[in-house]
DNA sequence: GCGCGCGTTCGAATAGCGGGAACAAACCTT
DNA sequence: AAGGTTTGTTCCCGCTATTCGAACGCGCGC
């Protein structure tokens, strides 16, 4: 485990997943639009797009294809057979009914965090946020919370991947000031979101570690700024909070 | 359109997604396991494996791997952009909270009803459907009420690949009766279902039609046979439910 | 401490992938 | 109505990229 082999991907793999990616974005595509955005012999798509088709990977429509459902069935499963998914969501739909919020269950995968779970309470806030969201962990306060529990090396190298780029005026882009706050965050247990990753958009987030103490994920309560401010956000609702992901945490370890 | 080509699929997709579905059935495997399930040599695995994870489709778990969110991201997505997704949830949100039941919304595609969204009433049965789960049409009242609202041709091609297979002692086998059973659907609008997808569960189920009349979709209220019978079953139920598919019908058209 | 089993690497052979050109049908435009 | 444009579809050839098998090195457990 020292070397650098050719390691040479496989390209006709890599093509096919080009073409499921060419559709996820643009809803429905034909042959011909799929072939000219990725620059392939329109013969070449149309043997891959026959293929995921004949797989029910990907659905006709006429002349246009879509990505199928398959995909859903595919990532319910991975989302439900992750460890934490059983044991955190019944206590983020705890969360979510006692503080009328937004709260999120995240896990990190990559480098990236993943929202996997999201509980409506009643004044909701309404954000792009939604089931398989990925977000650099820097710019929210669940992605705060797991980087502040990383191993060191990790969440170093981590850094270095995603450059801290911003997503509103007050994400955290400099380097220094967010070790700082990793550290604050390690002290107190929690992390908080001002705006950072929506304009508006306070946030709690706490980390949920396994047995080495390496977080595998986190719990955020979301809200809008002016009703999660002063001490509700920075005393009521972290003890609520961590008072969840310690629960999660035991049971997480008895399972 | 007449002669038969011989559309040889990409036999490299293939493999891939081979390999990605033996990952979804086994949780997580090595490289061996694979390649021993599908007769490969292990060194196809491996750099099958090694793209996959490199595109972040698969993750790396010490010596096994397993899915990744991101067909969690995929899903969602074409869960999301489905005409009948936005317009069915709220109405499916709205049946659990007035019967207290499990209420589902289910689409069609490529002749197998696939649950794209439920929600869980007070008193809810817990099946083993979940979100993403395909079930074969003729198993269960939302397939029904979607098969009696196809194409007479599209119907009947679709009966001819699945072969009425029996989930519980009491799905239909019988030809004959389904389409008898169909044509009573038709007539009433919706369809009943006594324990022939899950033993000791009844359901209604109403299609939600598209302009020109076929089914796209269908709505269903799920929950165990001793509380949703006699007239609550045959009357309440499905006068509830029809209002609700008519609404979502109407907001379909206008959308 | 020895061996089984694992992931990993390498090279070689061939089959299968990709490209381009040509066809057919549908769709506008005129 | 007719011709031009664009689409999906087919075919075939050449070359490259995929596959396999064998060999290596490592760690785990018997």
């Amino acid at each position: 485990m020292a070397r650098h082999p050719d390691h040479r991907p496989v390209e006709t793999v890599e093509t096919a997943f080009d073409i499921l990616d060419v559709l996820r974005h643009t809803t429905s595509a034909g042959i011909t639009e799929i072939a000219d955005e990725l620059d392939l012999a329109k013969s070449t798509v149309y043997r891959h797009t026959k293929t995921l088709e004949s797989r029910g990977l990907v659905v006709r429509n006429g002349d246009t294809y879509r990505i199928s459902t398959w995909f859903l069935d595919y990532g319910i499963h991975v989302r439900n057979q992750h460890p934490l998914f059983d044991v955190a969501t019944p206590k983020v739909d705890e969360l979510a009914a006692e503080t009328d919020e937004k709260v999120w269950c995240v896990i990190e995968e990559n480098g990236v965090g993943v929202h996997i779970y999201g509980a409506e309470g009643r004044h909701s806030v309404r954000t792009h946020a939604r089931i398989g969201k990925r977000t650099a962990l820097h710019q929210f306060a669940a992605g705060k919370a797991i980087l502040a529990h990383l191993p060191a090396d990790r969440a170093e190298r981590i850094l270095d991947e995603y450059d801290l780029a911003a997503q509103t005026a007050q994400t955290i882009t400099d380097r220094d000031e967010l070790r700082s706050q990793l550290e604050t965050i390690r002290e107190r247990g929690y992390a908080l979101n001002y705006e950072e990753s929506v304009s508006g958009v306070h946030a709690v987030g706490a980390p949920v570690k396994d047995e080495s103490g390496d977080a595998i994920g986190a719990i955020s309560i979301a809200g809008p700024a002016n009703r999660l401010s002063g001490e509700l956000l920075t005393d009521d609702l972290p003890t609520l909070l961590l008072g969840a992901t310690n629960e999660i945490e035991i049971n997480l370890a008895h399972s």
